[in-house]
DNA sequence: CGTGAGATCATC
DNA sequence: ATGATCTCACGA
């Protein structure tokens, strides 16, 4: 049973607000955590995010910008908070990210997995070229829990990168969505990172149904 | 300039 | 469990 259905029932207009640099230019562990529940409002879909995981580049052998590395893909988490690190992996997908904290502190918040709420059919026809009625119950389950597949249903890519989250082109919303417990694990896919493998930087809503990795 | 690895996904 | 696929970062 997921925490949130596929309709915008749940989302109450009265308490719309979009995020503001306020809220990115803080503390990255917090940003994470309190990203939990909002809405990413891009390109005709609207999605609420479900997981995320932190990468504090001064301390984390994890994190693109470890002891403030600067390099031309990573140069966008060096900005102050509020606007999005894209960035290719894997030759094939693309990630996005939440640039947290200020000017010269490179840090972000992954996206791994949302909860789509509006614009089901322009989401399922990037991901799968089909609209939601046509799509199998694996599909579904797997259309919008990793952080490839949030590029792909929100038209995300490198062109991106640096881009402001606080304009119509992309913003994100506090629609007052709470009540959820919330779960801390170790970050995926980051086994080379020595010690910062065990750090509990990864976030998720409990019991979601969208989440990446059991 | 060569090389290896990677914050993933889909399919086997 | 494995292949796809390619940019970036680094070292020679």
């Amino acid at each position: 049973m997921n925490v949130f259905t596929c309709s915008n029932s749940i989302l109450n207009p009265k308490e719309k607000l979009m995020l503001d640099s306020n809220f990115f230019n803080r503390p990255t562990l917090e940003v994470a955590s309190d990203l939990l529940g909002k809405v990413i409002v891009r390109n005709g879909v609207k999605a609420v995010i479900v997981e995320t995981e932190a990468y504090i580049g001064p301390v984390d052998k994890g994190c693109h910008a470890y002891h403030f590395k600067k390099t031309k893909r990573n140069e966008v988490m060096f900005s102050c908070g509020g606007v999005a690190y894209l960035y290719l992996i894997y030759g094939m997908y693309y990630c996005l990210n939440f640039v947290t904290e200020g000017e010269g502190f490179p840090c972000a918040v992954l996206i791994r997995s949302v909860e789509v709420v509006e614009g089901l059919d322009t989401a399922c026809r990037r991901r799968y070229k089909k609209e939601y009625s046509q799509l199998s119950s694996r599909q579904i389950r797997n259309l919008s829990n990793g952080p490839g597949k949030v590029c792909m249903l929100f038209n995300l890519s490198s062109a991106q990168n640096g881009m402001s989250l606080q304009t119509d082109d992309m913003y994100i919303e506090d629609n007052g969505i709470s009540g959820f417990d919330i779960v801390k694990a170790k970050r995926i896919n980051i086994d080379y990172a020595e010690e910062a493998r065990d750090f509990l930087w990864r976030f998720y809503i409990k019991g979601n149904q969208n989440i990446s990795v059991k």
